[in-house]
RNA sequence: AGUAUCGUGACUCAACUGGUAGAGUGUCCGACUGUCUCUCGGAAAGUUGCGGGUUCGAAUCCCGUCGGUACUGCCA
């Protein structure tokens, strides 16, 4: 047997009770005469103690233990002379009779303590060090809860899980796909599944009315902290429901979790419109943890004579409060570089100062009276103390640049307050995306999203600008900001489905090598349905006011996509690749 | 692919912006009978990522390169 109990079960009520323990040395503390060894398991640490005057080989031995030994003891519990009020095994100590070394260990290289990690690539060389680490520990235990408190929900409502292939059909829309060469049919590719969206909606039409999986996706882009090559998504559909239906279901499912596990009440998830968001704070996911909306200033600050309002499109404002006195010159000139950074792009930035004594200081003084700028200032809702900034352009990039600034100034001003979370359904997205650079749609969503029914009679009949203009029945849930999940109603419609393949661009041969087992699916009483996904590993970081997903993956890939600690991707022999009928390409500079 | 930033003992960082590479943690040795980040004494440990260049002199400046991270492009 190699243990009795685990390193966190112990109280003072078992004192007098022989006990066998298995675990990892934490760290020893040699005092002379006696020796104190904390061991460690992944529910805690119990203090082990030996004494020259008991056993004083024992504690030689004791002594001799190195960091990150595991070792199996068997003692008695005693009552502590003195005890340690910040552990829960505090009270108690393991006076041990028996020591055996499981096995030694190297001194790791880097300390397994909460706060002394090191750094990025050394952690992930020897993740299973780092996965040790109480933060990482716990953050892999809560992904656990989140995971079986999401079955537990999507059960309760009636849902069945059903999995689906990983070796599928690659498809030219969306992200890059990774791609499996397949040894048995020469010169022809599996690829991994960017989401199991085809299938789910083949679940539907076989009947399998709320279907759901936590299932892993691939997606071959480049990454970011919140974007790792594989990634697992929540996925459902459910037949024979309305845009309603499937919110009302992921609002329960998002509410349950946060209850269950961060036992927090979240009250009913505001909706607005793409179009709204967009306008309101320039961005399809707005963090609502802060206002600083935007304000629409054309009317107020054009025809002045000032160049460089008269030419824009939009003039925007967002008013920063109580910056007035607290930011420099210098300071304001830094942030003007910040927003000027190719990253953001803007050209430049308007401000007008409303310091606490009244007076006003702004870029554009020379263009404005101090009436017209105290004008603007009320009809902004600025009061002493506060800032407007006002940047001006193409409407588009202009709102995207003040999306920027607004999020900085937000992080600045300390607006993002942990365990605040403000959840938001941003509905009714563009149906199709131009794209300038090839010169046809895209599907925002994807490509069988279903248009709002009143645009779908546009949508058979309009112009290339009414295309522009569709909505559809798409949604996204937001948190904080952050793109928790999307899905939509679908076509279940074969002709409409067509109509959409056509649009974005697919012949009709095109269309059915690629989609016809979809679309002829729809020809035997495909119902009306409709899904969603959520990012599973982004809501583990979500929850937890963390805004990188890799310390929620046990096994995550840096930045280049690669595993450091196993070191993939790499090179296979060439017995391979000739069976797989593979020729390698030179690589040229 | 681009931009920024970082790379200095095992780990985390410092080194006055060009003038003898240091500290804490860890490791090793020794002392210590109630510690719990034990304490105290001592020791070992560095080709400053790599390659060039400028200079009397480079961790520091320049060029290149490799690697980490963040962001942009990209990601229905």
């Amino acid at each position: 047997m190699y243990r009795s109990h685990n390193c966190g079960a112990l109280r003072i009520d078992h004192v007098g009770q022989e006990v066998t323990l298995s675990g990892w040395v934490q760290i020893g503390r040699d005092l002379g005469g006696m020796t104190f060894v904390d061991l460690r398991d992944r529910y805690g640490i119990t203090q082990l103690a030996f004494n020259m005057d008991d056993n004083a080989d024992l504690c030689e031995q004791a002594r001799k233990l190195g960091r990150e030994f595991v070792i199996k003891v068997t003692g008695i519990v005693n009552e502590r002379q003195s005890k340690n009020a910040n552990r829960p095994t505090g009270d108690i100590e393991i006076k041990v009779s028996h020591l055996e070394v499981l096995n030694a260990s190297k001194t790791p290289p880097f300390t397994i303590e909460n706060e002394t990690d090191g750094g990025d690539d050394i952690r992930m060389k020897y993740r299973y060090l780092d996965i040790r680490r109480n933060p990482v520990k716990e953050n892999l235990i809560f992904r656990s809860n989140l995971a079986i408190e999401t079955r537990k929900y999507l059960a309760g409502e009636g849902f069945i899980e059903v999995e689906t292939p990983n070796l599928i059909k690659s498809t030219p829309e969306g992200a890059r796909d990774f791609v499996v060469p397949s040894r048995m049919n020469a010169n022809q590719f599996y690829a991994l599944p960017q989401s199991p969206q085809t299938f789910k909606q083949l679940l539907m039409v076989a009947g399998m009315d709320k279907y759901f999986q936590i299932v892993k996706c691939f997606r071959d882009e480049d990454l970011r902290a919140d974007r790792q090559p594989e990634f697992t998504q929540i996925d459902c559909e459910m037949a024979f429901v309305t845009r309603e239906d499937v919110l009302n279901t992921f609002e329960g499912l998002t509410k349950h979790l946060f209850s269950t596990v961060k036992n927090i009440t979240l009250d009913d998830f505001p909706k607005m419109s793409y179009d709204e968001a967009m306008r309101r704070f320039g961005s399809d996911k707005p963090d609502l943890r802060f206002d600083m909306e935007f304000i629409y200033l054309n009317e107020q600050l054009k025809g002045k004579d000032f160049v460089v309002f008269d030419g824009a499109e939009n003039i925007i404002g967002i008013v920063v409060k109580g910056i007035a006195d607290e930011y420099s010159n210098k300071d304001l000139k830094k942030l003007t570089e910040w927003v000027q950074r190719p990253q953001i792009g803007a050209k430049g930035l308007v401000y007008v100062k409303h310091h606490a004594d009244d007076t006003i200081k702004s870029t554009i003084g020379k263009f404005f009276s101090e009436e017209e700028l105290r004008s603007v200032l009320s009809h902004c809702g600025a009061e002493k103390g506060d800032t407007l900034f006002v940047l001006c352009g193409e409407t588009e990039k202009t709102r995207k640049q003040l999306n920027e600034l607004r999020l900085e100034m937000g992080r600045r001003l300390g607006l993002m307050k942990e365990g605040d979370f403000k959840p938001l359904w941003v509905i009714d997205f563009p149906l199709l995306e131009w794209d300038e650079e090839s010169e046809r749609f895209h599907a925002m969503h994807h490509p069988f999203t279903s248009p709002k029914a009143e645009d779908e009679e546009r949508m058979l009949n309009g112009d290339h600008e009414t295309m522009k203009s569709l909505r559809a029945d798409a949604y996204d849930l937001v948190i904080n900001g952050s793109e928790i999940g999307g899905g939509s109603i679908r076509i279940h419609d074969r002709e409409l489905q067509s109509k959409n393949l056509d649009l974005l661009g697919f012949s009709k041969e095109e269309a059915e090598a690629q989609f016809g087992f979809l679309l002829g699916a729809f020809e035997y009483g495909a119902p009306p349905h409709g899904g969603i996904a959520f990012g599973f590993d982004r809501l583990c970081a979500v929850l937890n006011g963390q805004s990188s997903i890799r310390d929620f993956i046990a096994f995550p890939k840096n930045n280049q996509g690669r595993d450091i600690m196993i070191d993939a991707p790499s090179p296979i022999d060439d017995e391979q690749l000739t069976e797989l009928r593979l020729d390698l390409v030179k690589q040229e500079e």
